[in-house]
DNA sequence: CCAAGGAACAGAGA
DNA sequence: CTCTCTGTTCCTTG
């Protein structure tokens, strides 16, 4: 789950729960992740108090103050998960002790990654927020040939935007997910920019999409899950003309769409 | 059972009885399958004659001629079994007549499939057959950091082994089931491709194991359960220094070891 | 530069 | 006793 709407409501529910509260003390249960945590990384932001929760696509960020380190940096991976709860999980991989709880990160398959230091966020490379991109902004990254769906999903390009809510979008904008990305001309740049903000608002709205066990906070679910028009819906009946939804190959990973309603 | 010794037991036994023979008629008792059988998967292959039989890593292929599909692929799963019988199996799947006599597909648990067409052996990614890999090709998949016991049940890296014979093999190799797949260097790739030709020829010399009610052709059992060295012998003693087996959990499965013969 | 595939990983489900 | 799929990203190979 951890696409944008997901890594939200992940940064909200950290933010309502630990803004200036103190780190007494961390612990890394396990550093074998995508990228090693460093050796260092508990002594680098013990002690801070925690200033701000952002997000940059599908990153989150923590700014602290009184720390060795001003930002502590998460991607969540495929599965990764933040908690607060005291209780241990089996697949937990680094506990930050706040004076008032736990903050805990879970990550069974080890795709996501945390890091300590300074001006963390200016070393990804992320294109414009898809929650907030412009026009402008969306018209220009729809270059070349590759199919649209690839290109919404180019964190260099557009931010935030994963496999579930490629689909969803592109059902909502009425696009079919091969066509060429240069070929998104006119009126559908246009449905493309909206479908984005509106698919992506809602979703966050309902705390994002809880499959396989996602959840966060205190172990609360989504609700996005239950409103897939497209996503992981095969042979099922499309909620706008009843066609059959579809599932294709892209690049890898699984695309759903309707072959009636979104055309090249 | 059905690794590389078990298949090749079966497409040795169905090859014996029905090379040359004709397909009457095709029952399909139960269509689901891993892989729904098809619909117009009886009418493709009756008619056909019985050209010839062989196995592609655990996947029995059978060659025919004058009938609308030039070949059938097979795949056991966990549970499935051939039987040449005229009876009927509470959990028999697919039943082909011979003119000599039945060929039954047994699955109780569903996870094999079938399917019939032409060039089907390219469709499967398998990597060199575990029984004749030669030593540059079995270097050249120890790759990575995974471990060994694990790339060995590698399909697409080297075709064959399954949970029970991964096991064997890394104990007459003396080999630590843990060990990094790229740690596996010098002598021991040598040992190890000794040890997969050795095991998995006594195995078919013996006609594969016969666990949990696996037999072939006509209700006969293989031998090799009675040479298990590490297999489901958890606290019982080494055949070489006497050291209790240990068993432990990798990626999902089993894996018996003896920790003072196999060393990392 | 692009495209495609693999690698990293663990669990669920068929 | 099996295989394929899954929310991501990065790297290598043409
Ligand atoms: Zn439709
Ligand atoms: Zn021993």
């Amino acid at each position: 789950m951890p696409e944008l709407p997901e890594v939200e409501t992940v940064a909200r529910s950290i933010k309502k729960e630990f803004l200036n509260c103190k780190i007494l003390r961390v612990r890394v249960t396990d550093c074998r992740l995508r990228e090693p945590v460093a050796v260092d990384y508990p002594s680098q932001i013990a002690g801070g108090v925690l200033q701000d929760v952002s997000r940059r696509g599908k990153y989150l960020l923590m700014r602290l103050r009184h720390a060795a380190a001003s930002e502590v940096l998460f991607h969540l991976g495929m599965s990764g998960r933040m908690l607060l709860t005291t209780e241990f999980h089996p697949h937990e991989r680094v506990r930050i002790e706040f004076d008032r709880g736990c903050l805990v990160f879970i990550d069974p398959r080890r795709f996501g990654f945390t890091r300590a230091g300074a001006h963390l966020a200016d070393s990804l490379t992320l294109g414009p927020d898809a929650l907030d991109i412009s026009r402008a902004q969306l018209k220009a990254i729809l270059t070349g040939k590759r199919e649209i769906k690839e290109v919404l999903m180019m964190q260099n390009r557009i931010a935030g935007i994963g496999n579930i809510y490629a689909s969803e979008i592109l059902f909502v904008a009425g696009i079919h997910p091969l066509t060429p990305a240069d070929a998104v001309t006119g009126q559908a740049v246009y449905r493309l920019q909206q479908a984005i903000y509106h698919v992506l608002r809602e979703a966050i709205r309902l705390k994002g999409s809880s499959i396989a066990d996602f959840y966060y906070g205190k172990a609360q679910q989504g609700g996005y899950q239950n409103r897939f028009k497209v996503y992981d819906r095969e042979g099922a009946s499309c909620i706008t003309c009843g066609t059959k939804i579809i599932k294709i190959r892209q690049c890898g990973r699984s695309t759903w769409f309707c072959p009636q309603c979104q055309v090249r």
